[in-house]
Formats: C-alpha cells, sequence, structure tokens
RNA sequence: GCGGAUGUGGCGGAACUGGCAGACGCGUACGGUUGAGGGCCGUAUGAUAAUUGCAUCGUGUGGGUUCGAGUCCCACCAUCCGCACCA
C-alpha cells in the first residue's frame, strides 16, 4: 500500500473539522493550557517563518491535550495595517475587501497544514466586532487619564506619511519601510506607558522563562537611571533651566550647561542679541540632519555658545550656556550639565571649546594625574573641590548631595526613564478610528460606550497622499455632539494596530461576547498564556505593549493577571543559502509547493527536524526529501507488519528473549527522551530523531527475527507507541496509521505514554576502561558492578594488562556503569 | 564602545550532571534487488596512511584546572544579533 499523502491529510482535516475536535470550553476539572502564537498579519499567503511558528505551537498544544491539559490553541489576524491600504491605492481594491480574501487564503493554507487550532474562536482585529472594543478600551484609558493628546515633536515616515512610536523606529528609519524617519511638530494621541515604566521593569524579573536576551533588550529599552533634578538659574531672566543628572557629586566641577538645540527656551534667551541668527542657523541645520547622523557617536560634537549664563546653585559660580548637536530634548530635560573632568562627552565638548576642566573626584589610589586630564576619569572615588563636601566618598556623596539640596530647594532624587510615551495615533485609513469628536462648544468628547463601534466609513479616496484618509469622508468627519446636540467633527486618526495586538489573548478566552471585551470567569480559567511562540522582532514592540495593557486592564479590574505570557520561545528565522527568506532576494520556498510535493506532514516534521526552535533554520530541499523517506519508511513498517501487530497482546514478561528485551528497551529510553524533549526542553528535533531510532531499531528486530520467533506483544506496543509519540509532529499519517492497523478510537485521544524504569535497566553493560583517559578497552559486565569489581575486570584484562606492563599504578577510578580509568606512570 | 548569542565532519545538527566526540538526518562510495532507471535494502563514511593497530591527531586559537575537558576557569579571534553621545 503507498503512502498517499494528499489524500489521507485532505480526509483527516475533513474529519477533525466536521467533527469540531479542537473546540474547547472551560472544564472546572481539568487543569488548563493556553498556548499560542502570535498571531499573522494576513498578507495573502503564508510563508515558512509561520510555518515553523505554528508547527512548533501545535506540537506543544498536541502534547500537551495528550497529556490530559484542556489546551487551548486559538488563531486570528492581525488584520489592520498599511499593506491593506497599499493595495487600495495601487490595485483599487477595498482594503476590506483585499484583507478578507486574503484572510481566506490563509485560514485553507493554515488548514492545510493540520494545525489543531479551535477555529471558533477566531478573530480578524479588523472587524468591527472586533475594534468596537479596541475602541472601548480606549475610552477606559481615556477616562482613567492614561490616554491623553499632546503636541510634540514626532517621529514622522515621509513614506507611510504617517507618524511612528518611538519602538517603530529601527536605526533611525521606519520600522515597516526603513525610510529614514523626521521630526514633525504635531498634536498626537500617546497612551501613558511611562506611568508603568518601573512596573514593567521589576516584574521582568518575574519572568523566569523568558529568554535572557528579550529581557535585557527590555531592560534597555525602559532604561531607568537614579539621579537628581537640579535647576539651574538663568542669569538676568527668572526661568530657571531644570537638568537631569546621574553624578550629582560632580556638581562643583561643573564648567558649562549645554541645551537641545531645539529646547523651547532657546528662542526668547537669544532674541534681539547678537547669538539671535546664529543661534537660528544651527537650529536650522540640526532639523535637517536626521537623528542617526547627528547622535551618531561618530559624529564630532558640535555646541554654540548662546551669550548666557547660569547659576551652579551649589557655590554661585557663573556657567556659559551652550546649544549643541548631541543633546537630546528626547532625554530627560533636554538640557546636559557639562563637568568634562568625569564625562568623556563633556571632556571632548570642554576640549574643543576651551572650557575649565575642574576635577572633583580624585582617584581612591591618586593614581592619575587629576590637573593634567587626556580623558574624563568616570569612576568612583574621593570628592575634592566641593566645599563641604569634600573628602567624602563619591558614591556617598551622591545621597548627601541630594540630601543638600532638598534642603535648600535647589533640587531632588530623581528616577529618570529613557521609555516614552506610547504613540497610538496614525495618519492611515486601515485602523480602528480613536472615538473622540470635537465639539465646537463642548470641545474634546469622548464617544458614548452605546454608540460603539465607531464605524470606518467606506467613501473614503485613496491618494496615498496629504493627511488622514479618514478627513476625506464627509459623512464621517460631519456629526453630531452626544452632549449638547451641536455640530462636531470626528477624530481622523486611527490608532497604532500594536494597540490592538495588546489585548487580542484576552480576547481570544471569549471572543464572542457582544457585551464586553472578555468576561472574567473566562480569563480567570485560560489566562495567563502558558507558552507563547513568535519571532524576536516583537521582543520590545508588541511584547512590551501587551505587558503595559494587561497591567493597565488588571488595575481596573479587567484582567485576572499582571503578566500576559509566562513562558515566551522566540524561534529563529528560516534561511536559504544562508540569508533570510525574502521575495527581494528571490530565495524563497513557498509552503504550498512543498505540501504539493510531499505534504503536510513532511513539511512539519522537517521543519522541526532541521534545528532547535530558538536557533535559525537553514533550509534544505535534501533535508525535506530525508523527512519524507522517514514518513515513508514508518508507513512501511507498520503497514507491512500491522497483522501480526493486530493478532496479539502483549506476551507473557517471563518469555522475553534478549532481542525482546532490547527493542523493549530502545521504546522505553525512546518515550522518555521524546516526552522530555518535548516537555521540557522543546528539543523537538531531538525527539525526532529519538523516534528514527525506534523505527530503526523495529526494523531491526524484525529482521533478526525473521524466522517468525518475535513477540507480537511487544512489536504491538512499539508500533503503537511509536504512532503515538509521531502525533504532535506528523498527525495525518499518525491518525490514518493508527486506524490502519484497527486501533480504537483516534490516535490523538491517546494518553501520552509513561516509560517503564524496569524496561531500562539493564542487567548488562559496555563499559570503556582508560589508561592515562585514553581509550584501551572495552567490557561487558554486570549493570550491579561494584567500583572494586569493575577494577578486578578492568586490570585482569588481556588488552589493559598489555598496556600497563612494566608501570606503575598510581590510581584507579571507577565510575559505576561508565568506565574504569587507570593512572600509571 | 556596551550587552547578548554562536563557533563541533563535505552539510543540518547530537553529546542533559566533566566520563566512548560526531547520535539522527543529508550527501558520498560500494554492493544487493531491477531488463534499465527510480525506489527500496545492506555496508562504509572526521582526518592521517611503509606499521589498518581499540595507532596518532581532532570540537575557532592559546593557556590552565582535572585521573579525565566540546563541556569548567583565564586570555584572545571570528561571525551574527541588539543597543549606541541616555546626561
Amino acid at each position: 500500500m503507498k503512502y498517499d499523502f494528499a489524500e489521507i491529510e485532505r480526509k483527516w482535516q475533513k474529519r477533525w473539522e466536521t467533527e469540531g475536535v479542537f473546540k474547547r470550553e472551560e472544564d472546572p476539572n481539568k487543569e488548563k493550557y493556553y498556548m499560542l502564537e502570535m498571531f499573522p498579519y494576513p498578507s495573502g499567503n503564508l510563508h515558512m517563518g509561520h510555518v515553523r511558528n505554528y508547527s512548533i505551537g501545535d506540537v506543544i498544544a498536541r502534547f500537551k491535550t495528550m497529556q490530559g491539559y484542556n489546551v487551548i490553541h486559538p488563531m486570528g489576524w492581525d488584520s489592520f495595517g498599511l499593506p491593506a491600504e497599499n493595495a487600495a491605492i495601487e490595485r483599487g481594491i477595498h482594503p476590506d475587501k483585499w484583507t478578507r480574501s486574503n484572510i481566506d487564503t490563509m485560514r485553507e493554507q493554515l488548514k492545510g497544514l493540520g494545525f489543531s487550532y479551535d477555529w471558533s474562536r477566531e478573530i480578524a482585529t479588523s472587524s468591527p466586532e472586533y475594534y468596537k472594543w479596541t475602541q472601548w478600551l480606549f475610552l477606559q484609558f481615556y477616562k482613567k487619564g492614561m490616554a491623553y493628546k499632546k503636541k510634540s515633536s514626532v517621529n514622522w515616515c515621509p513614506s507611510c506619511e504617517t507618524v511612528l512610536a518611538n519602538e517603530q523606529v529601527v536605526n533611525g528609519g521606519c520600522e515597516r519601510c526603513s525610510t529614514e524617519v523626521t521630526k514633525k511638530e504635531l498634536e498626537q494621541w500617546f497612551f501613558r506607558i511611562t506611568e508603568y515604566a518601573q512596573r514593567l521593569l521589576d516584574d521582568i524579573d518575574k519572568l523566569e522563562d523568558w529568554p535572557e536576551k528579550v529581557k535585557i533588550m527590555q531592560k534597555n529599552w525602559i532604561g531607568r537611571s537614579e539621579g537628581a533634578m537640579v535647576s539651574f538659574q538663568i542669569q538676568g531672566f527668572d526661568e530657571k533651566i531644570e537638568v537631569f543628572t546621574t553624578r550629582p557629586d560632580t556638581i562643583y566641577g561643573v564648567s558649562s550647561m549645554v541645551l537641545a538645540p531645539e529646547h523651547p527656551l532657546v528662542p526668547k534667551l537669544v532674541e534681539g542679541t547678537e547669538y539671535e541668527e546664529p543661534v537660528k542657523e544651527f537650529r536650522k541645520r540640526m532639523e535637517h540632519l536626521s537623528e542617526i547622523s547627528r547622535t551618531s557617536t561618530e559624529a564630532e560634537k558640535e555646541g554654540l555658545f548662546i551669550g548666557r549664563y547660569v547659576i551652579n546653585p551649589m557655590n554661585g559660580k557663573e556657567v556659559p550656556l551652550f546649544i549643541a548637536n548631541y543633546v537630546l530634548m528626547d532625554y530627560g530635560t533636554g538640557a546636559v550639565m557639562g563637568v568634562p573632568a568625569h564625562d568623556q562627552r563633556d571632556f571632548e565638548f570642554a576640549t574643543k571649546y576651551n572650557l575649565p576642566i575642574i576635577p572633583v573626584i580624585k582617584p581612591r589610589d591618586e593614581s592619575i594625574d587629576m590637573d593634567n586630564l587626556d580623558q574624563a576619569f568616570e569612576a568612583d572615588g574621593v570628592m575634592i573641590n566641593s566645599g563641604p563636601f569634600n573628602g567624602l566618598d563619591s558614591k556617598q556623596g551622591i545621597t548627601k548631595v541630594i540630601e543638600y539640596m532638598e534642603a535648600k530647594g535647589i533640587g531632588e532624587g530623581k528616577v529618570n526613564f529613557r521609555l516614552r510615551d506610547w504613540l497610538i495615533s496614525r495618519q492611515r485609513y486601515w485602523g480602528a478610528p480613536i472615538p473622540i469628536l470635537y465639539c465646537d462648544k463642548c470641545g474634546m468628547v469622548p464617544v458614548p460606550e452605546e454608540d460603539l463601534p465607531v464605524l470606518l466609513p467606506t467613501d473614503v479616496k485613496f491618494t496615498g497622499k496629504g493627511n488622514s484618509p479618514l478627513s476625506t469622508s464627509e459623512s464621517f468627519v460631519h456629526t453630531t455632539c452626544p452632549k449638547c446636540g451641536g455640530s462636531a467633527k470626528r477624530e481622523v486618526d486611527t490608532m497604532d494596530t500594536f494597540v490592538c495586538s495588546s489585548f487580542y489573548f484576552l480576547r481570544f478566552t471569549d471572543p464572542n461576547n457582544h457585551d464586553h471585551p472578555f468576561n472574567m470567569d473566562k480569563t480567570k480559567y485560560w489566562m495567563p498564556v502558558d507558552q507563547y511562540v513568535g519571532g524576536v522582532e516583537h521582543a520590545i514592540l508588541h511584547l512590551l505593549y501587551a505587558r503595559f495593557f494587561t497591567k493597565v486592564l488588571y488595575d481596573m479590574g479587567l484582567s485576572p493577571v499582571e503578566e500576559p505570557f509566562s513562558r515566551l520561545l522566540t524561534q529563529g528565522m528560516v534561511l536559504k543559502d544562508g540569508a533570510k527568506m525574502s521575495k527581494s532576494k528571490g530565495n524563497t520556498v513557498s509552503p504550498e509547493e512543498i505540501i504539493a510535493k510531499y505534504g503536510a506532514d513532511t513539511a512539519r516534521l522537517f521543519i522541526l527536524f532541521g534545528a532547535p526552535p530558538e536557533r535559525d533554520l537553514e533550509w534544505s530541499d535534501q533535508g525535506v526529501e530525508g523527512s519524507f523517506r522517514f514518513l515513508n519508511r514508518i508507513w512501511r513498517l507498520v503497514t507491512e507488519s500491522y497483522q501480526e501487530v493486530m493478532n496479539n497482546d502483549l506476551g507473557a514478561e517471563d518469555t522475553l528473549s534478549g532481542q525482546d528485551k532490547e527493542l523493549r528497551y530502545v521504546l522505553h529510553n525512546t518515550i522518555k527522551r521524546v516526552t522530555t524533549d518535548i516537555g521540557e526542553r522543546f528539543n523537538f528535533n531531538t525527539a525526532i530523531s529519538a523516534i528514527m531510532e525506534l523505527v530503526n531499531a523495529t526494523y531491526d528486530y524484525l529482521e533478526k527475527n525473521r524466522d517468525g520467533n518475535l513477540n507480537r506483544g511487544i512489536l504491538k506496543e512499539a508500533i503503537t507507541n511509536m504512532m503515538i509519540m509521531l502525533a504532535p509532529f506528523s498527525p495525518h499519517i499518525a491518525s490514518e496509521l493508527w486506524e490502519l492497523v484497527g486501533m480504537e478510537g483516534s490516535v490523538h485521544d491517546q494518553k501520552w505514554p509513561k516509560w517503564d524504569p524496569e524496561a531500562l535497566i539493564k542487567d548488562e553493560i559496555e563499559i570503556v576502561v582508560q589508561v592515562n583517559g585514553k581509550l584501551r578497552g572495552r567490557l561487558t559486565i554486570s549493570a550491579e558492578a561494584t567500583r572494586e569489581e569493575m577494577e578486578e575486570i578492568a586490570l585482569g584484562h588481556e588488552k589493559i594488562k598489555e598496556s600497563i606492563a612494566g608501570k606503575n599504578i598510581v590510581k584507579v577510578i571507577a565510575v559505576p556503569k561508565k568506565l574504569v580509568n587507570i593512572v600509571v606512570k
């Protein structure tokens, strides 16, 4: 009988669907397991990265199910986003139509791979039923003051024609299209993620089963630093300049104050002076430079004295005021106090502009000539030239100086974060409209909850140019104020798609709820996600936003957990010829093509066998053939021996021959290896190789017992367990074989096997004998042999006698069940 | 510059607690089956070669600890990834 994968896969997929095999409900008597993979953007076609991501998830889901857990394994679509809009611009297809047809295609592709999704929980973020809740949550954020609008300098992608959050600017370019990002002064909506900075940071330590790499990236992104906020009075003005410093202990060494060129006070300070023109020019020049070229470490420090002075509040000293390229308006207060003796950047700046370099910290061992520094001394030491603080250890100095400043009212201790508030407005059409109105009388008014969803209008022109596309729809923009009934205009920006994906894992627990985003009883049962799988590219973006949302919802009493994902697995990329598969490089392999040629089971098997999940996987056509060969081999093994398999129960234990015992040993060792490799180590590649070894051993057993002496019970035990263990990886063929040999029920309903420790006990084992650490012989001895017995046998062995003849035995090391090492001189 | 990861045959990768390096798969060679090809089955496959011997060398490089190191320690090299004037 031939292995007709196409027929088999069609048959089982259909059966799984009609029987609703993967539908799950809450069951208080069963322990739940929430298996989730990052849902895809419906670009139109599944790629190998998806196949890998979802194959990993499916193995875990099926494995956990067989282990008796009530497994929820949902799938949906992150279906808002720019490509749909571009399709509308380029081809005149409405984004909704384009998106829906892509979803239909990809859903079929996912089904064609035989993944065990509960399709009754399917959601699409672009459906009004879903984005109603995106908008509803926005309103809750708004009520709590977690959503606010402000005018500020924001990142603008000229190609996507929209603003971007800080997290979406990668190397100075747009996260989507890599176009260099510019700055724009705009009024935009933000989520107050900075309010949660400390908690987001603290709770990283609770995420024990997240990759260290991702945790470090998040910590760095949040960027907490401790220091002080100090006010410097501007001479001749009422205003003060606030400055953040992590080194208040060096404040007596300040010899300049440097502002970001775009600092709001600057124009006022130079107005009507000889500095006005040069400053204007300087600011203009900086504006045109990209963030990246302006702030790269290589760029030379460039500044301009603006003719004003500030007063160091600690010693009353006059300090010149500059603007300079390396000071960013984004971080701290957009001002830096220059302490050249103890900060390398300030040192370079001071050297260039001939500013005094005043040492205020000296090393404890006085190894450096502090009066002739050739670079900044940034380490700790003892305070000098610091008035009352002289002689103090600089670490203590930090606390003391802060105490002093607080007492005098000139400054205070302060924790600063690098994290900025999350900019969520987008000047695009294909996103959830922000549910806000602007009334001539009442001002800004949130849309009442009962009026949700604010539907996307269909009469919009897609030009790809100009303002938010929603502003082109008259029927959308003009509305009435719910407060006063007067005329009002709608907000025309939509929300960042990352908002939609920040709570989808909660919605999956209750996807069809029309009255609430999700029911607490359901979220309590299913949350948190036990295992999340996705690419590292979301290490900061999606994973930080989702954590933030979950915390806000927790505080609102809408989420039962503070952290959404207990364990995270970031899978590696799929490479071809050493590079990431991409259309532009022309090195793609389409999943459909592979499925057509070898079937889904082979595709899944190969992608899991090729490398451990977190590592990159090099695609290999020959490797795929190897996986296909293996499935054929197992197919033949079962179909050719199944009559024997079926005709008997397990043979009596006492009649086991050496061969029988050996096969049973291999079987139970395989069960042990596969169970721990899937369940604990996520090393699917080694789990699969263990199954391959079992198949090889079974063939070997059949070959050696051609004469009919085989133990049918043991053969049956080996083959049935083999099918069960194959089931999470290649579910169709496992199901078909299970049915073919006439086993009861479905292979997927079988309990995951337990290994029998008895079967793993060997009477005799092979040990190694070494002389001075070098292999000199092998011995088969009783597994129970003691150290002394092992030594004795080893020393009596012919080969060993030869090797040690005429030498003195210094020491003998015997490790039970492993080896004997004889040290001679 | 800082942080992280990775370096093992011709290739993808195993080796879990320091104990036979190279499991499993690919590729290759030879043999069998076949009219032939494919498929399948078997054997071999790290390098070295006047000594086919449980020989010597061998896990990026150099040192160290140990009876014993791919694994632990120190120094370095290479590649990849993330951050990058963060005050």
